[in-house]
DNA sequence: CCTGGCTACTGAACCGTTAACGTTCGGTGC
DNA sequence: GCACCGAACGTTAACGGTTCAGTAGCCAGG
């Protein structure tokens, strides 16, 4: 029976044709997908655990990025992808425990997401791509820190000294506004710790006191609450010279607020990003731009790599450090000086 | 052992604390979801077909607003989503017989697609969005003739009689350019053969000889196809006064082919989309709105509905039509009299 | 004629879980 | 003190396919 499906080799046509014609006289649909996995031990899938909603990896160009590059990986591979709905909030660590797929890939999640405890206790093969940093665990991203400090250089090469930081969430805890420098220090996303540490090195380095230094967490990563979180700033720090973002997205919704207050970019404020996203491309954002597509695609590569595993352990664990590119655009320029200030460029 | 997991209730919280611990000193990893998915026969999935390379779902807004919709049905009822890998030109029929999944949702695939014939003969629910109709099978659309009429009808009241059509792919096979009358007509994709059909009527109604209304097709669906689409159709007949577009991205690409040969829209050339997407809003564009989003929650909501079903068969299939909305932007406007087109407005 | 080897096919064990069923036991009502 | 009942726990048979050992049948060589 199998053999008439899988080995048409092993029997002689003549049997398999009687074999295959009595199956559908019978009605039988083909081999069930799920028994075979449960023998074969392969599901021909993978997972996608993500932190946020399902449809949040939609909206976000970045993450979308990664979900394309995967899908590519895996379409090559002829396996499937799960998306394993994990959303925020309502724990649903089951989720997890019921795909029925050959490894997970993790995007971005917190340090201490109960999620990824329930993939690790899994045995099977997994790869996270950006964070956390896991002992063991194949990981895939850029050197955050490098990149953050060639961005720094770069605004500090252009004489600014007073800047103010939009980040994303350092915590699973919905939390919004001002980040005193241990909370920065302590986030449990170690992306966002990353680059706010490497700021925080890069100014320190030429003097400027980190703990003046005007820092705006906002929970939710949309246009919108890029805007709020600038206003928030600029509200209170109107000195500043530049807004650095952890995010294309936080910077687009800077230059929205920046722009609705009639303030010229580069020119009255330079505004940077992170990531690389055809939207801030559009907008001809200062940013540092990171292989997205090429995120997924190494993740799924790693994840498939029949030659990498014994069991369900990786051979060697590896960590890939993609190259990011610092991408200038026309949303960074030197600071105004005083006089400029009060009488125009 | 499976109630110390499943039915907490079954047991003494004694007992459960005993087994649990020794399954950990075991190093058990809980129950394995195959397993028990063959022998539960629920998947806790449901697969996702779409006739595109999966990284094609992820450019376009249309494809990625059915996919959010489809992953907030989905999470809501705590499944996950597969997205099952069937490129065009490579059949992976394999992809579909191998995917542990408890339904498809059908993503807009053309009426003879081998993947579809796959999917329809496992014994599993299925909802096919948009096209093609499937008799027994659950449908969720919209009413695509009714909406190009009210679309077509706009126009005709604008003044326009004389017009070009821009339209995705008609066939699996690939093919780019003037269509015949033959070829709309016996077009594979239901859809577009609806649309097309629409504005024939509409404009045969008001004394337009369809036979002399030069159609052009494209195979790949992007705004640069949707660009080189309009050139062509503008260099062969420059007379036109509305390039009537089935889809808002190739809309997108005539809007930046007319920009390219610096024609204003809409005051020397009127421009419509179809579907509504974010980037066709943003560009004011007149077209058909129709709810993505709600297309793909429907489905999954069809699809996970347990009332619905006894065993594989819909209880009573069900063709849902979702609402359009005739959107009037600024990309439409009557058309320019002759003496308009020789001595300017 | 017997034996050895080869091919084509058959049967049974196994994958890990769940759900149904059977057993035991302590408690309650009369 | 006996009969009955329900809770708690142990046991077992599928679920449907794959795989592998084993058998039957055949032909060639000794």
């Amino acid at each position: 029976m199998s053999n008439a499906y899988n080995r048409p080799d092993q029997l002689s046509p003549e049997l398999r044709r009687r074999v295959l014609e009595t199956a559908r006289k019978l009605g039988y649909p083909g081999p069930d997908p799920v028994a075979r996995s449960l023998r074969t031990r392969k599901a021909g899938a993978v997972g996608l655990l993500l932190t946020e909603a399902l449809s949040y990896a939609f909206r976000d160009p970045a993450a979308l990025g990664v979900l394309e590059g995967l899908a590519l990986a895996c379409e090559d591979a002829g396996v499937g992808v799960q998306l394993v709905p994990a959303g925020p909030g309502k724990e649903n660590l089951d989720a997890v425990h019921r795909a029925g797929v050959d490894g997970f890939v993790v995007y971005s999640v917190p340090d201490d997401d109960p999620h990824l405890q329930a993939v690790l206790q899994r045995p099977v093969p997994t790869v996270i791509i950006d964070q956390p940093v896991v002992p063991d665990v194949d990981r895939v991203g850029p050197d955050d820190k490098a990149a953050m400090t060639s961005l720094a250089e770069h605004l500090i090469e252009l004489g600014h000294r007073d800047i103010g930081v939009l980040c994303m969430r350092l915590t699973r805890e919905r939390r919004n506004g001002f980040v005193p420098r241990e909370r920065q220090e302590n986030a449990n996303y170690h992306v966002q710790r990353a680059r706010l540490a490497a700021l925080a090195e890069a100014f320190e380095a030429v003097g400027v006191d980190w703990s003046t230094v005007p820092v705006v967490e906002r929970f939710e990563h949309t246009i919108d609450d890029g805007a709020s979180a600038a206003a928030q700033l600029l509200d209170a720090h109107p000195h500043v010279t530049a807004l650095v973002c952890t995010s294309d997205i936080l910077a687009l919704g800077a230059l929205k607020e920046a722009s609705r207050r009639r303030l010229q970019v580069p020119a009255d404020l330079t505004i940077t990003g992170f990531d690389g996203v055809p939207e801030g491309e559009r907008a001809d954002l200062t940013t540092v731009r990171q292989p997205v597509r090429e995120k997924g695609r190494c993740a799924g590569k790693l994840l498939l790599d029949p030659g990498r595993r014994v069991g369900r352990a990786a051979v060697d664990p590896e960590v890939i450090t993609l190259d990011t590119e610092l991408r200038i655009g026309r949303t960074s320029a030197p600071p105004r000086t005083a006089e400029q200030r009060w009488f125009g460029p």
